[in-house]
DNA sequence: CTGAAAGCGCTAACAG
DNA sequence: CTGTTAGCGCTTTCAG
C-alpha cells in the first residue's frame, strides 16, 4: 500500500509559487503578503496538509519524541504513569514512544536501541527487575539525551530520578501494624537488586527496631507477585510459620497472600491483618479492602516529564541530577483494622 | 541539550573514504572489499553507532512505526491489548507509538493528526465512547494508512476489524444466569452508541426472549463504570427494583454493583447473582469471585496486529475489509454459581 | 571495488 | 514580497 500524502512541494506546484513561500506561509510569516497567505492556508486546509514531522525531525535534529521504557503496561501503577507522562508530553507537542521490557534485561536493552534509533529527545525509565548493568543507559545519556528515573531507579546512573520515600512509606506501614498490636510481622520482599526492594525491607526493619521487636528471618521471604505470594503462604503455614501481621511489597502480592490465608480459615484482620503497597485501585475491591501505601502513579509521570522537559528544554551544559521524593501515603483500611 | 550521535559521515571520515562506501559495509554488500567492511564495522561498534531511523524514515517514505489509538491505557483489557500489538510490532521491527483519546473525540481526532504527521505506516484503534462521527479515521485511511479496530469498532468505516463476538458471550452470560433459576436479571449496559454497548445489551435480550421471559424496562439501565453501578444499584433498590441477577457491561461494573448490593445485606449470588465482561484479573480477586466473559486481550492485541502487517506489507491495491471475530469464553465463578 | 550526486520534505540564510 | 540553494542522514543509481 502506498501512502500519498500531500507535501509543501505539491501545494506550491499547484499555486505556482516556491516550496520556501508555502513554508513560510504557513507559519504565518510576516514577509509573505496576505493574499499568498490566504490562497495556501485555504489550498492546505482543503488538501488536509499535515506537515512531516520526520523530515522536521531529521532538519532540526529533534524528534520531537521522548521514550518511555517500563517493565510491563499491564500494571496499574505503571499504566498510570504513563497516563501522567503523556499528558504533560501531549500539552509540549511531544509524541511519547512507550517500550515494554518485560522484566528482561536483553529487552531493555533492545529498547534503548531502538529508541536511540529514532533519536528521542529524552526517555524517562524504570528499570526490569533483572538489569544489574547500566551500560546502556549510560551510553544513551553521554550521546546527549536526558534521563529521567522513575521508581525503579539505578543510583549508578547520574541522572534525574522521581521516587517515593519508599523508607519511610514501609516505615509506617509496618509500624502501623505495630501500633494495631501485631508482633509477629512478616515482610513479603521485592528483589533485592532494586533499590525499592531493599528500601521496603530496610524501612520494615527500621519499624521492629525502633519498636524492640526482633527481626526473624523466617518471617522476610522474597515474594513479589501474586502467585509467589499463595506459594509463600502454603509453605510458611505448613512449617508452623504463622505471622499475625504481614507488609507485602505489592498489592498483588498482599492479595495472594489473603485469598491463600482466608482459604486456609484464618481472618484477616483479626488473625493476620495484612498492608499492601499501591498498584492502584485494586485495595477497594478486595474484602475486606485493603490497607495500602499509595503510590500517585499519576503525579509520578507528571513530574518525572516535568523534570524530563527541563532538561530538555534548557541549554544548560552542567548538570547536576536531582532526586524528588514524592510523599506516599498510607491508606488504612479493612485489611489492617484495630480491633 | 545538543545530541551528539555518530553518523555514517563520521565514520567516512575518519577512514576516509565515502559515505556511500560506509553505508554498503555496514549492510555487508556484496561488492565491498573485505578488509574496507571489517574497518567500518569495527569502528561503527566501537562508536556505537545507531542508524538514524529518521533519516530512514524520510528516505523510504514509510515509518516503520504503527500507531495505536486507545480510550484509556488504564484498564487491564487494554493494555493488554497494546502488549499483544507491541510484541508482534517489534518482532516485526516496527515501534509503536500509543495515544490515548481519554474517551474524548476532541483528542482522539488531535491524536489522528499527530499520527498522520509522523506518517505511521499503520494504525489500531478503538474509538472512544463519545466518537460518533468517523471522518478523521477515514480520512487516515483515503491518504493511504491501513486501518485495523478493535473491540470498540466503527461499523461505519470499511476496515478491518477484530472484535469478539459480544452478541454471543451476552447470550450466554444471561442464559447461563436464566439457567441458575433467575428471573429478574437486570443489565447495567455500556452507551448505545457503541456497537459493543448494543451488541451485548441485544445478547442479554435475545437469552430472555428465548426463555419467554419479558423484558423489563426498568431493569435495563446505563451505568459502565464502578461508580455508576454503585450510584444505580442505590437508585433500584430504593425504587423496590430488587433484580435476582445483574448482567454488567464490563467488571467494573460488575464489581461496583456487587459491593453496593453486598454492603445493603444481599447475598451474592443467594439473593442476586452477578455476571460481568472480562477487564482482566479483577474477577479474580473479588470476593466472591467474578464469574465473567473472557474477551482474550492480548489474543486480541496479536491478531488485531497480524492483520495490520498484511496491509501494511502486502501491494494489493484492493481493499476488501475483513472481521475477525474472537471466541469469548464464560468463566463461571462464585458470582453465579448454582446453589 | 569505490565515489559523486540526487532526493526524501522541510526550513533558513542569502539573493534578488 | 518571493525564489534559489543547501543541508539534516541515508541510500541508490550511475560513473568510474
Amino acid at each position: 500500500m502506498r501512502s500519498n500524502q500531500i507535501t509543501i512541494k505539491d501545494i506550491a506546484r499547484i499555486l505556482s509559487i516556491s516550496p520556501s513561500t508555502v513554508s513560510r506561509a504557513l507559519k504565518d510569516h510576516p514577509d509573505i503578503n496576505v493574499d499568498t497567505k490566504k490562497a495556501v492556508n485555504d489550498l492546505a486546509g482543503k488538501l488536509k496538509y499535515q506537515p512531516n514531522a520526520v523530515a522536521l525531525s531529521l532538519k532540526n535534529s529533534r524528534s520531537y519524541t521522548i521514550g518511555i521504557i517500563i517493565p510491563e503496561i499491564v500494571h496499574y501503577f505503571f499504566s498510570s504513569v504513563i497516563s501522567g507522562i503523556e499528558d504533560v508530553a501531549s500539552q509540549k507537542g511531544y509524541t511519547v514512544i512507550i517500550c515494554q521490557s518485560n522484566e528482561s534485561y536483553i529487552r531493555e536493552v533492545a529498547n534503548c536501541k531502538a529508541l536511540l534509533s529514532h533519536r528521542i529527545d529524552g526517555l524517562v525509565v524504570s528499570v526490569s527487575k533483572e538489569t544489574q548493568n547500566f551500560d546502556h543507559l549510560i551510553d544513551l545519556q553521554e550521546s546527549g539525551i536526558p534521563l529521567v528515573f522513575f521508581d525503579r531507579v539505578a543510583p549508578e546512573v547520574d541522572a534525574d530520578q522521581v521516587v517515593i520515600d519508599d523508607l519511610e512509606a514501609s516505615y509506617k506501614a509496618t509500624r502501623h501494624l505495630i501500633e494495631t498490636g501485631r508482633k509477629r510481622i512478616a515482610h513479603f520482599a521485592g528483589p533485592q537488586n532494586l533499590v525499592i526492594g531493599r528500601d521496603r525491607l530496610q524501612g520494615y526493619m527500621n519499624a521492629l527496631t525502633e519498636a524492640g521487636i526482633p527481626i526473624d528471618n523466617r518471617l522476610i521471604v522474597e515474594a513479589d507477585t501474586f502467585e509467589k505470594a499463595r506459594n509463600m503462604v502454603v509453605t510458611m503455614l505448613d512449617a508452623g510459620i504463622i505471622p499475625d501481621g504481614i507488609f507485602a511489597v505489592n498489592d498483588m502480592t498482599a492479595i495472594g497472600a489473603m485469598q491463600t490465608i482466608q482459604k486456609r480459615g484464618y481472618k484477616i484482620p483479626d488473625d493476620i491483618s495484612i498492608v499492601g503497597f499501591s498498584d492502584g485501585y485494586l485495595s477497594g475491591i478486595t474484602d475486606p479492602h485493603l490497607s495500602s501505601v499509595d503510590q500517585h502513579g499519576y503525579e509520578m509521570g507528571t513530574t518525572a516529564a516535568e523534570m524530563l522537559f527541563n532538561r530538555i528544554l534548557s541549554d544548560e551544559t552542567e548538570y547536576i541530577p536531582e532526586v524528588k521524593v514524592l510523599y506516599a501515603d498510607l491508606i488504612i483500611r479493612g485489611s489492617s483494622l484495630k480491633e
